[in-house]
DNA sequence: AGAATAGCATACCGATCGGTATTTTCGCTA
DNA sequence: TAGCGAAAATACCGATCGGTATGCTATTCT
């Protein structure tokens, strides 16, 4: 038996995070998550208020797995090219990544939860924005760093990079076939080749 | 009362098929169905095997109620070029298309069904391949009608143009807002004309 | 007109849903 | 070592799930 609540909290997370990214909110029931995690419902309710206090969590976990990486070795570049260079070579492999937790989080949980479950989808909202704007700081970063040319449209051009990566993990997953998400990965190296100073 | 069969089978379909859209497979309830449709369970299983049953042929239903127009307006074009033309300018306006019907039907039902519903997941799938085909076909017919330059490789580009597309309405549909569809569609069109003999 | 049948409604089924109230287990502290 | 409180299990709740069996009704055919 657990003594530690923490523990116990986090290792549910885990083992219940990749259901619902699989199977969806209302996909998902709470035999599937007793079932994972090898506790009762007794136990998941002393830990989490109910199914969507346990979704939101769940969702975040996921998108933490999934970025984290990311950011870890972003943090080793010193420019702002250099990073956006690792982010392209990183959603390369993103395939392989989200294949084993059934798809990407984001993409899940943003179709699953828009019209049905306004506080999940609120949350997948703000992780959209924050990695979004992320890139937009990145391409910014370029210009005044030197990198980009200056007449960039850091927005415009941001959105687009992130409407083609999730573009592309849609494909790649649906398919089951990464060359979708490495064609996209290519285009936005060009693009961005193209807004490079020489 | 009802005495012609393919019309209440017609009409279900309209009513059900919005909600499959909007609520999932499993977010959606038989409740649901017969509450929109004003018919009972028992009238609902006179024309349907089952609830995947219906989900299928609402999906199916779906699609060609987004698509049709297009195809429409396709016809209507002599060159390739012309009807690639005419569907980027289609895909522009697709997000209030989608906004009334609760997002795009192939994003929805492609996320939702994945790893959860075999049958439900191959409709999508086909209704993918096909339209993907359709694009790269249309890029083959401009390479032979010289429109687009011979070294083009129409695969590839044709795979980047679905992927940007459906993430562009992924980005739409999730953040309320049509610019990031129109964003890429503007990403396409100046791809295509780098692609295309002066 | 009477019988047959298609179209739909009613009533019902066991199973499972999310959630709660209660009880048990067990480590910690005094 | 007694007992207190946190952690987790058990037992139970009304509601609803997808699905079926049956009943009713109106039209069509003979």
């Amino acid at each position: 038996m657990q003594r530690d609540s923490t523990v116990t909290h986090a290792f549910i997370l885990e083992k219940v995070a990749p259901i619902f990214n699989k199977k969806g909110y209302s996909g998902t029931t709470l035999s599937d998550l007793t079932q994972a995690t090898g506790l009762t419902k007794g136990a998941l309710y002393f830990h989490f208020r109910n199914k969507q206090d346990l979704a939101i969590q769940a969702f975040r976990m996921n998108v933490k797995r999934m970025i984290n990486p990311l950011s870890a070795k972003m943090q080793d570049c010193t420019t702002a090219l250099e990073k956006l260079q690792v982010m392209i070579s990183y959603y390369r492999a993103y395939y392989e990544v989200v294949d084993e937790e059934g798809g990407c989080p984001i993409l899940n949980m943003g179709t699953d939860a828009n019209n049905n479950n306004p506080e999940l989808f609120e949350a997948v909202k703000a992780v959209i924005i924050k990695l979004e704007t992320s890139i937009v700081e990145l391409i910014l970063s370029g210009i005044t760093e030197g990198g980009i040319k200056q007449d960039t449209d850091a927005v415009a051009f941001g959105k687009n990079i992130y409407c083609m990566i999730e573009g592309g993990v849609f494909m790649a997953v649906t398919n089951k076939d990464r060359s979708y998400l490495t064609g996209m990965m290519d285009l936005i190296e060009s693009l961005l080749k193209e807004k490079m100073n020489s």
